[in-house]
DNA sequence: ATAGAAAGTCAACAAGACTGCCCTATGGCG
DNA sequence: CGCCATAGGGCAGTCTTGTTGACTTTCTAT
């Protein structure tokens, strides 16, 4: 009683989608579209020395420019040390530019400089073409539906900080 | 320069979720439910010395009980040193029986023990459960659209392989 | 003015990926 | 039989990225 689960929406008794079964192709589905998502920048990243955390910190500033080092702990959730590393590594490779900040002179302001830029938006567009051929295959309905469920799986505090993401300041 | 990539083609109008913002908001949501879905399972592992790494090998022996090391490492997409280090500890600790192949006597086709299978269950309950929230949350529809874009984005070969696993037998 | 909290940096260590190289055992084939 | 390819294991060394602990600088409240 594995395949005829193809769930047909309405009917309320339709629970289909929640067997064990079904749960299991939705995990091994993370599992390998998660590894195929990221597989595309790491490549431009090891010609550089660079790794998965340098993307996700160049993202992130990206996102919103003059964030502190603080705020990108939160978003990334990892430790203070294990960012800083990266980060300096970024700073001095003239990516990314820190400067004190205006209310608070322990803070630090994060930026990116012209060639951060740059490479940010050529790692990001790496994953961009991945993602709109999967949306294009997909459809716009799917698109719906696979964001609300990533969406329903963070945790709840990510997912606050997920939300607030969307209102941020559209410039690039 | 970001085309605010309204429409554009000549029956357009439906394309706006193909925007560049569209498509960030999916890779954020990506980084964000992956760390999510990882994070369940990687509690119960930091009590017991393993590692995400662990959870995967007892995962697909689980699925496909008796594969060899070589069908594992297709599956994983690791080097073999990199899965050898995770499958001998998995032997010592009985937790994975490895016997020698009965059609190939160089291949080891690998087994869960009942301790293996044990603690394969508790790591991937703890994942489904947070799995089956979100799906409930979600609906069925949801699910359909975000297994759809999960296996558009995969790779090829990979997406084979997924397509593939469907038709295991399905013991448990 | 000073104590304590907060932000950030430096140092050392561990997990888990990788490569490269070498080894054994087995299987297939001319 | 002999040769070579394949399956698997082991060892050494590297890299990224996570961790904790201890430190400095700066701010704030008493």
């Amino acid at each position: 009683m594995q395949d005829k689960a193809r769930v047909q929406t309405m009917m309320g008794e339709d629970l289909l989608f929640l067997t064990d079964d079904q749960l299991r192709r939705g995990i091994e589905a993370m599992f390998f579209a998660y590894r195929a998502f990221t597989a595309d920048p790491d490549i431009i990243l090891a010609d550089m020395d660079y790794g998965r955390a340098h993307h996700r910190a160049l993202h992130f500033i990206n996102r919103d420019p003059g964030l502190t080092v603080t705020s990108l702990l939160a978003v990334l959730g990892v430790t203070k040390q294990s960012l800083n590393r990266v980060l300096r590594t970024l700073i001095e490779d003239g990516l990314v530019d820190s400067r004190i900040g205006r209310r608070d002179r322990r803070e630090r302001q994060l930026y990116l400089t012209a060639a951060g830029t740059a490479l940010e938006r050529r790692l990001t567009e790496a994953q961009r073409a991945r993602m709109r051929l999967a949306y294009r295959t997909a459809g716009p309905q799917a698109v719906a539906g696979f964001r609300q469920v990533l969406e329903a799986m963070m945790d709840p505090e990510t997912r606050s900080q997920y939300q607030a993401l969307k209102d941020l300041p559209e410039d690039r």
